[in-house]
Order: C-alpha cells, then structure tokens, then sequence
DNA sequence: TCAACAATTGAACCACGATTCATTTCTTTG
DNA sequence: CAAAGAAATGAATCGTGGTTCAATTGTTGA
C-alpha cells in the first residue's frame, strides 16, 4: 500500500487551484465572461478541461468564486477611500472620483462585473457586490451627515447614477474615452451628488 | 395555374403576426425572457413552433421586436408625464412618480425591460431605451432649468437611480413591495433627484 | 372540382459548450 | 524498483433549445 496526500502534493494542488483562479480572472479581464469558456481558462492555466472538475462541480461555481474575489477587492478600495472622507460630501466626492477612474483603467473588468451577462450564480455574487457598495456609502454619508432622505437611498443612487454614466464609456465596442471625457465625467457627477445630499 | 396572394389572405397574415407578438408580448410579462422559448411562444399563440419561423428570421429578432415596442410604450407614457410638467423639478417629480409606479404595477415586464439577461440583439435596444429616457428627461431639464451638471448627466443619474433603488422591488423571488414602502421610496427619490438639481 | 401553390405542422436535426470517464502519467511508500 | 492509487488528460458524450423541412392542410382562380 502506497501513496497518501502528503504536504508536498497538497501544496501543488493549491497551486494549481490558485493558477486556475488566476487564470479565469485573466480570461474575464481580457475579454469578458462570455470568453471564459472552460476551455479558454484551461488554455490559459495550461491544463486540461477535466482538470478543472476535480477543482469545482462546474463552471458556474469557479465563475462565481472568482467574482467574488475580485468583487471583494473592489469593495476594499471603496471602502479605503470613504474612511478617509472627512464629511458626507468628501465621501461621495472619492467614492465618485475613485470608482470611475478604476473603473476606465480597467475598462473590460468593470464591464464584466457590472454590466455583463452572467450565469445566475454569479448574477448573486453581482448583488452582493452592489449590496457592498451601497452599505459603505450609507455609512459613510449617515455618519458625517443626515439628509430627510435615507441613507440607504442616497447610496443607492450615487451608486445607480455612476453605473449608469459608465455604460457608455466601458462598452466594449466603443473606443475607450479620452482623458478629458473622464474629467468632465467626474466633476459632473461629483457635484450632482454632492449637490443631492445638500452639500455645499 | 392559380392561387395569388390576395387581401384576404394578406389579412390574415397580419393577425398571424399579431398574434405572434402579442402572445410573446403575453409571455413576457408573465415569466420574463427566460420563458419566451419559441415552444412557449407558439403555445401561447396557438400556432407550431415552425410557422413563426416564417414571421421571422430568428428568436431573437422576435423578441427584439416585441421589446421594441414595449419600449416605445413605456417611453411615450414617460414623454407624456414630462410634457406636461412646468419646471425642472417638476420634470423630475413626475418620471420618478411615474417611472416607480408603472414599474410596480407591472413588475415582471419591468424587470424583463430593465434588468433581465437578454440576448444581444435586445440588449441594444434595451439601450436604445435607456437612452430614449435620458434624452427626455435631458430634454425636460434643460428647458426649464439650467445648472452646471449637464443636463445628459443629470438624466443618466435620474435613470440610473431610479433604476438602482427598484431593482429589489422587482426581484421575481420576492414578495412584492408593499404600497407604503412604495410611496416612500418616491418621496425620498423624488426629494433626491430634485435636491441634486438645486430645486427648492 | 381541380391543379397549383401557399400556409402550417411538428418531429427530426443541429450547434455548442459544459461535463464525463476510460486511459495515461505521476507520486508515494515499502 | 514495484505496486497502489492519486492526478491529469482530452476525446467522446450529453443536454438544451433554436431551427429546419418533408409532409399535410388550406386557399385560390379557371
């Protein structure tokens, strides 16, 4: 009798999880969901499709883990640049700033965990994303400022408002927006925020 | 030889076609466009899965069709609130009235026009849409009422709000909302919109 | 009524990518 | 090194709906 699991195999199998991850990230990163066929992502973590099932049950399950990673990355950033806002007005103004410049850096991510088709599982994942984004803004307005108009309501359309004055700028099949636009886009949404929470 | 295609048979035709988009008219706005499958379509027409394939080239220029129309609806309801109303804020008061409670009323259409996954072909007019409201309410502001934000963004933000605070009320598995909850939603929203355009 | 042809049917077909699994290759331990 | 069994492969399989098309039914004009 031979063979156990041993550290040494354990650790390799981990590599291997983790190279599969990084590798469906780069493929939505590159080009999307719709690209992240189980195939591309085996082509790009040099292994074969099989492989990937000993990994997860199925596809949507590896599509959903590796969303929420990256969709917890992108919480953490938001959530850095409001706790260091001073007031409501400084909250909106880097949760703006920040969020709209990430988000044309990296124009297909954001497009993928924003606006993309996804399977339901990771459809879930998106909300959650978005249930993020909308908690720390509230706390982050309500706990320097309070309006007649609920937090919750407030974070909610800042963060609908952003969306969707992003739509055009990360769409694939457009060219991606010059500096300028980005700017404009920024100053315009910051001010109309500020101005809804009643700020200055 | 014989046999011509006569009015008659023109007519008939017609109503076929009719029907067609009025049955996937129907079964949209009971299941949304994951039930519209060409089987389900036929059903509700009372017609084979092949004929509609003489209708029409393909699904989704079915379904793009009817979405059409659907959109141009909703778009005119909202072109007719703005028409009538006398100031920026009242431009805003009305589409987040009106917007809200069309919505609700008819939630399982809504969130198949606004936010269900759906091919591309109705995706683009999905956008179209999105940016037929925004042209209005752009159009509504900027009339009456001029401010630093451009008038686009401010629309986008109006649109992009709305939308965001009723994806909940929406959700196909949950229960729908009650008529307060509803009620104060357009109070806070409408509040939002019209504090964000530096109105009273 | 009948020949000509259009409308309609619905079962068979297909495309496509996820998933499986028999086979091969690697690791481990005695 | 050999046996035991895990890891890995990738071609074959499968599921799902959209789509096709041979066969049937309906309509027209002489």
């Amino acid at each position: 009798m031979a063979y156990r699991k041993t550290p040494r195999t354990r650790a390799k199998a981990e590599q291997r999880r983790a190279r599969i991850e990084r590798a469906t990230h780069h493929v939505i990163a590159s080009g999307g969901f719709a690209s992240a066929s189980i195939a591309a992502v085996a082509r790009e973590a040099e292994c074969s499709a099989g492989l990937i099932y000993t990994y997860y049950d199925n596809r949507d399950e590896l599509l959903g883990i590796v969303f929420a990673r990256a969709a917890r990355h992108e919480l953490a950033v938001i959530e850095e640049a409001v706790g260091e806002a001073a007031s409501a007005a400084d909250v909106v103004r880097s949760v703006v700033d920040v969020f709209i410049r990430r988000a044309v850096a990296g124009r297909t991510l954001a497009h993928a965990l924003l606006f993309e088709e996804v399977p339901d599982t990771v459809q879930i994942e998106r909300r959650r994303l978005r249930r993020g984004y909308v908690a720390v803004i509230a706390e982050g307005v309500s706990h320097r400022y309070t309006v007649e108009v609920p937090a919750e309501v407030v974070a909610r359309s800042v963060v609908g408002s952003i969306s969707e004055n992003l739509v055009d700028f990360l769409d694939p099949d457009r060219a991606p927006p010059d500096a300028s636009e980005v700017e404009s886009l920024i100053t315009a949404l910051s001010t109309f925020a500020r101005t809804a929470i009643g700020e200055q």
